[in-house]
DNA sequence: CTGTTAGCGCATTCAG
DNA sequence: CTGAATGCGCTAACAG
């Protein structure tokens, strides 16, 4: 691959005129830079990012962690930033930890060595001490989707509390007592918030709260399935099931259908992440929508922001976190009761 | 950032031996192998990756071009990618092309001037340039699902035609003789194959075949829906349909809903792409199930081959092209007729 | 307006 | 078994 030197001599220049050519970074007379320009072109010249980055120790790169790609979540949300994030001429590494710590572990220790300029993290839910590294080489973090366990950068996130009191809320005053909620690991500050939601909203209406109704399931779709199946069996007087996420979504729809239940005859439903195929089941399900779109601004506006601050030596930590509110849709799989 | 010097300083011995320690490249006498260790601990040291992809002219990193990563089977296709080549010490950049030509050719562009050693395409079905430089530059370019509009390296794709005639042979077998089927451009080699093999059942039937039935259709979940409906008001005699995507079976799905048009009672129904909810809707999907793992195995084990035989200089282009079956799971969308 | 030069952080000869 | 010296491709002073 032909390198500046290549072009600087068949240009009939010195690199320092290549490089600034090829930077706008100073004025270069016309003839010159045509010069440059048509010995970049017959050499097909592309400037190594890799030398580049060497030297002015800028990557312009952003490493992205997310616990599952596949989940429709996660994938909207690295959509959505990189498009927001590449209009800013940032590009993404995007990691699949895979909901496991040690791959998330592995990911930020390679993202350190690449030297990325900051990292939006769907952390897993453990502490990492690398965290601390990426602070103190000023490399900004910033949270989504879920709170770290130790605060080491902003926050972007739903309000998962009140998204949790919705959901549970919409079913008490369609006259519910007894409520399920299929939630996965309690580390999880998704889980905590839409957990303590349903809770507080027992509290507010002054209903008795039966503990035993929160199921806790592993994240996998046969883990889901299984802990739906033991729900419907254990606690079959309850009327209603709250579930927390996509894959307990399918597991309770998995569960309900082999053991002939009916929804909402039998019981009601209501499922976070809205997704095309909820509309399409019979009857369709009552939804919690997260604001994906939201999510992505919010990230990429507060990332650059502790990008802006670091060069000016501030503390990036200091950048407020974000709390966007979710949306209950009402549809058929609740009823009155 | 502490650097290769900082441990040599510390340690007492030169970068060389820094070097030799971190990447096990010489022997080094225990107790100076410890004082390095010692120093690369106390100063955390980490090697730049940056640093090291200019000397070594490697970057060990892989390109991967997916043309939308909110699609189920894109997803699971970069999950299965990474999972595997991460075991060879690889990473990944992953970027969604959006179905964008020029988001594809922008992405070429970035990922050349990074060095990356390899590339996985699903390409957009335009011809891009630069895979010639790519090619030209001895990095070598791996298909995955769709083949390239000019041939630029090997294809790792499913056997669409078969899959097609399969989905065809089905419903004919029931019955069926007017079958419309909902496909995307025809630039693209997946839609080519599976049109293919639609008509090829016909003919092997000996049965009419309507071209008019070959409806199609833009990627957007809107496009395809109305599309959709267009099929369903223009061709009201059809007994079955052919979604051959994710998001046309949404498109299909949200039609029939409108319009009260109940399958398989009034129209039979296969869909490309199986996914749990195919399960969950009533009836549950006739599917199409790609073999997304054995796409990846094979994407990255031809990948690999080329990276060999580039290093001893062997054209990557030699490679042989893998196609992979698909399996029709039959489920109750389609009634005999 | 342009050229010279000195690194950036590392791997790798070649000597010892 | 170890060290000194060179260069990867580029940018950024500094000089002119």
């Amino acid at each position: 691959m032909s390198t500046i030197r290549d072009v600087a001599k068949l240009a009939g220049v010195s690199t320092a005129t290549v490089s600034h050519v090829v930077n706008n970074s100073r004025t270069v007379r016309p003839e010159t830079r045509k010069a440059v320009l048509d010995a970049i072109k017959r050499l097909n010249y592309r400037p190594s990012a890799i030398a580049r980055s060497l030297t002015t120790n800028v990557t312009r790169t952003i490493g992205v962690l997310v616990a599952n790609i596949t989940s429709p979540f996660f994938a909207a949300l690295v959509r959505g930033i990189e498009n927001r994030l590449e209009a800013y001429g940032y590009q993404l590494i995007v990691c699949n930890t895979d909901e496991q710590a040690s791959r998330e572990a592995r990911y930020l220790d390679l993202l350190l060595a690449r030297r990325v300029d900051g990292m939006i993290i769907a952390p897993t839910g453990e502490p990492q001490p690398l965290w601390r590294d990426f602070v103190a080489h000023n490399i900004p973090l910033v949270f989504i989707d879920r709170k770290p366990s130790e605060p080491c950068g902003p926050v972007i996130a739903l309000d998962n509390f009140a998204a949790g009191y919705a959901a549970t809320e919409h079913l008490i005053r369609l006259g519910h007592r007894h409520i399920a909620i299929l939630v996965r690991s309690p580390m999880l500050s998704t889980v905590v918030g839409r957990r303590d939601g349903y809770r507080q909203a027992f509290r507010d209406y002054k209903l008795p709260l039966d503990e035993s109704l929160i199921y806790v399931s592993d994240y996998a779709l046969e883990a889901a399935h299984e802990t739906a199946q033991r729900l419907l069996t254990t606690s079959p007087w309850i009327t209603a099931i709250i579930a927390t996420n996509h894959t307990m979504t399918l597991g309770v729809l998995e569960a309900l259908q082999e053991q002939y239940i009916k929804y909402p005859d039998d019981v009601s439903l209501v499922a976070f992440d809205d997704n095309p195929w909820h509309l399409l089941v019979t009857p369709p399900l009552t939804s919690i929508r997260l604001p994906i779109q939201e999510l992505c601004d919010a990230a990429v506006t507060t990332l650059r922001a502790a990008l802006e601050k670091k060069s000016a030596r501030a503390d990036a930590r200091a950048l407020p976190d974000v709390f966007v509110k979710a949306q209950l849709i009402a549809r058929a799989s609740c009823r009155k009761i």
